[in-house]
DNA sequence: GGTATTTGACCATC
DNA sequence: GATGGTCAAATACC
């Protein structure tokens, strides 16, 4: 696989991200005109009309673009695998020879081979490599084309319960702080669940979670409601009840979809300059309002 | 001494 | 034969 670069991994995600932005703004506008006293005989102004277009063409607009099937777009050629594959019994010989089948009848160039996206698989690109997870290295390879090695990790659980979770990671090659992190399988051990913001100032919006008591990440899903303890500021944590009664969606949907969130934050990096000039920041620089909204908006669309 | 990482070798795939 | 993924012995670290 070539080196990536965030931007290009899809363009109309940026676009997405300028949508919704576009779209919280004039319904801000539209919040403050509509607190104004009405027009002559109880009629709202032509303004508010207006933006009341302006709102709903950016939010047609979004969710076009979150059908976005790019063919330059990795992330969305994995998502788009992962939909149509079925589950794997982890045989590496039987999924390969599952993609082959699946293949464009032009036979691929040397160096493309590529290991199999089941439905386990998904790819993320974040400032870090850590997750909350514990992984031993297993391997390291140079990649042609490629100016970093890639690296392989399994989880630390595999040999006393058996957890299959494995994952790559790989420094892109025009963005060495950004790591291209691909997974492969869920977590079937068991850990504790926290979610901390970090202080390091280089990953201002780095979540950590751990699980606690929970069996899979599916068990995970269906009960979104395992402790959490959240860190907002360093060495001053948070119980799930107080973090839950600030931020309740917040709080929820870190509880039953990590990976999303570190999909978010990720996307939030990106989006910095656009995001912190029209919204407001918490005291740890965790822009809540951003992310309440995008995880109204995220939970109401499954991958 | 136990655990994690490194790294060359092996194997499957293309 | 080239490449990517994994194994496992050697080494490093705590």
């Amino acid at each position: 696989m070539g080196t990536l670069r965030p931007e290009k991994l899809c363009a109309n995600r940026k676009r997405l991200m300028e949508e919704l932005v576009m779209g919280r703004d004039g319904a801000a506008q539209l919040r403050d005109l509509l607190e104004k006293p009405t027009g002559p005989g109880g009629s709202w102004p032509a303004s508010a009309k207006g933006l009341v277009v302006k709102i709903l063409g950016s939010f047609s607009a979004s969710l076009s673009l979150l059908k976005c099937t790019s063919e330059t777009c990795e992330v969305c050629k994995i998502r788009a695998s992962v939909r149509v594959g079925s589950p794997s019994s982890g045989d590496r010989r039987s999924e390969d020879s599952g993609e082959s089948s699946k293949r464009p009848a032009v036979k691929e160039r040397r160096g493309c081979y590529k290991r199999r996206k089941t439905s386990d698989t998904w790819m993320k690109i974040l400032p870090t490599m850590e997750d909350g997870h514990a992984w031993r290295k297993y391997g390291q390879k140079e990649i042609l084309n490629a100016k970093f090695p890639r690296c392989y990790f399994r989880c630390t659980h595999k040999p006393d319960q058996g957890c299959l979770a494995t994952k790559q990671v790989q420094k892109l090659q025009e963005e060495p702080h950004m790591y291209q992190i691909t997974y492969f399988g869920h977590h079937t051990c068991t850990n504790t669940l926290k979610i901390s913001l970090e202080c390091d100032p280089i990953k201002p919006y780095l979540l950590n979670f751990e699980s606690n008591n929970i069996t899979s990440d599916q068990d995970h899903h269906h009960h979104p409601s395992y402790p959490i303890s959240v860190k907002t500021e360093c060495n001053k944590e948070e119980t799930e009840s107080n973090f839950s009664g600030k931020f309740p969606v917040v709080a929820a949907a870190a509880a039953a979809e990590p990976n999303m969130w570190a999909d978010l934050l990720a996307m939030r990096s990106d989006h910095e300059d656009v995001i912190s000039s029209t919204t407001t920041t918490s005291s740890h620089g965790l822009d809540m309002d951003f992310l309440n909204e995008c995880v109204d908006f995220e939970t109401d669309f499954s991958w």
